[in-house]
DNA sequence: AGGTAATTGAACTCACCAGTTCATTTTCAC
DNA sequence: GTGAAAATGAACTGGTGAGTTCAATTACCT
């Protein structure tokens, strides 16, 4: 119930496989249903698992929800991080250096977990408001702050006529991933990734087209 | 339960006070504590009304969420549509008449019923996919496609230099919202009018300096 | 005033589900 | 192989909520 039994239980108790069966299961299971509609029972059934073994990992239903989120959203941040790896530093293959980080965070963005966990995040931001603040923080934040400084450095170097990185950082985001959300009906149903491609092709390029120098 | 239900248990039976006192408690409700969590008893008590009434006007939770949704969703749709007849069409004050028309367009988005339906929309998209559909293609399709007429008029006129305005609309409208939804945490917390205007103009610039002639 | 339809409240059915208990079995480490 | 920790399944509790029923009451129309 308090804050403070997620370390404890969340602790090293029981076989790590079925551990992870079960939050594996669990995240199936949430992103298929929803918070309310997912019952312990079809988790373990999912999870091919005890009803009390989740229990005796997890503690509880909202414990459980809470772990597979941060985790999952963990694991789905470090990946867009990652691409900033391959974000050009020079003028020259400045598009295509673009279009490349562009395709990748699109690829990121349309990952199945990354859109389970944020469409989930979003449909239960009213009961769990402080988990939709500390999964923000961790991810899309920080993220924002690591485009901005390479947006930066680049504005720096004369190849681009940027003011505001922050908010350059911000719209190039929404260029490349415009309206996607709509287009997957937030991510429960496929997404065309030609069309995905296009959008981010697009969007670089109206980029470029207001702040390329 | 079927859907050519809806005419006829949303038709004119009972007290039309009752029915729409019904309506706007469900709204709050719903937009308050989510579609699961709403129990129907604290509806009726909310809107001051008995609980065998809402079954007589509305048949079901289920069909009463959908016309709240599809009927609020409609007053919204609406309302933003009416922004467009202030839509500049000479290039004498174009950059004041889309930043007029960009704030007041973010009004729209973030007025407090606008938010709640399209967090229900997001939320419940795994448990009612068609509703999502149906609200979508009223709504912001029809929308962008307006908004990609008047862009188009414009370009032709030579005071834009658009190639596919469909495209050109959507980036549009995803500068200026821009990070309008996280900002607020999704609808479910205040936003700062006056952050909100700012993002707005940058977008507008960002979009002049993309598309501007 | 009188009659009809809508409304009310209260009690009730039925189903679902979180969380627990416990006796039994499996797993694994030594 | 033995013993302790973990897992199992099945049954059980307690709570909640959708949807219904009905007899009594209230509002509206003429």
């Amino acid at each position: 119930m308090s804050v403070g039994d997620t370390e404890k239980s969340t602790s090293d108790r029981g076989r790590l496989d079925k551990r992870r069966a079960i939050v594996e299961a669990a995240l199936r299971v949430f992103a298929r249903v929803g918070y309310a509609q997912a019952s312990l029972d079809l988790i373990a059934a999912e999870a091919g698992v005890a009803k009390p073994t989740i229990y005796n990992h997890l503690g509880s239903k909202e414990n459980l929800f809470r772990h597979v989120m941060t985790e999952t959203a963990a694991r789905a941040n470090g990946k867009t991080m990652e691409v900033l790896e391959s974000f050009p530093g020079a003028a020259d293959g400045l598009r295509p250096g673009l279009e490349d980080v562009a395709g990748k965070l699109v690829a990121c963005y349309t990952d199945e977990q990354s859109q389970a966990v944020r469409r989930l995040l979003y449909a239960e931001a009213v009961r769990f408001p402080d988990l939709f603040d500390q999964v923000r923080a961790s991810g899309p934040d920080q993220f924002i702050e690591a485009l901005a400084g390479r947006l930066a450095r680049l504005a720096n170097a004369g190849h681009l006529r940027i003011d505001d990185p922050i908010r350059a950082a911000n719209q190039f985001i929404a260029l490349v991933y415009e309206e996607l959300p709509t287009l997957s009906t937030f991510g429960s149903r496929p997404l065309d990734p030609r069309e995905a491609e296009k959008v981010a092709v697009a969007g670089v390029d109206t980029f470029l087209r207001a702040f390329g120098s």
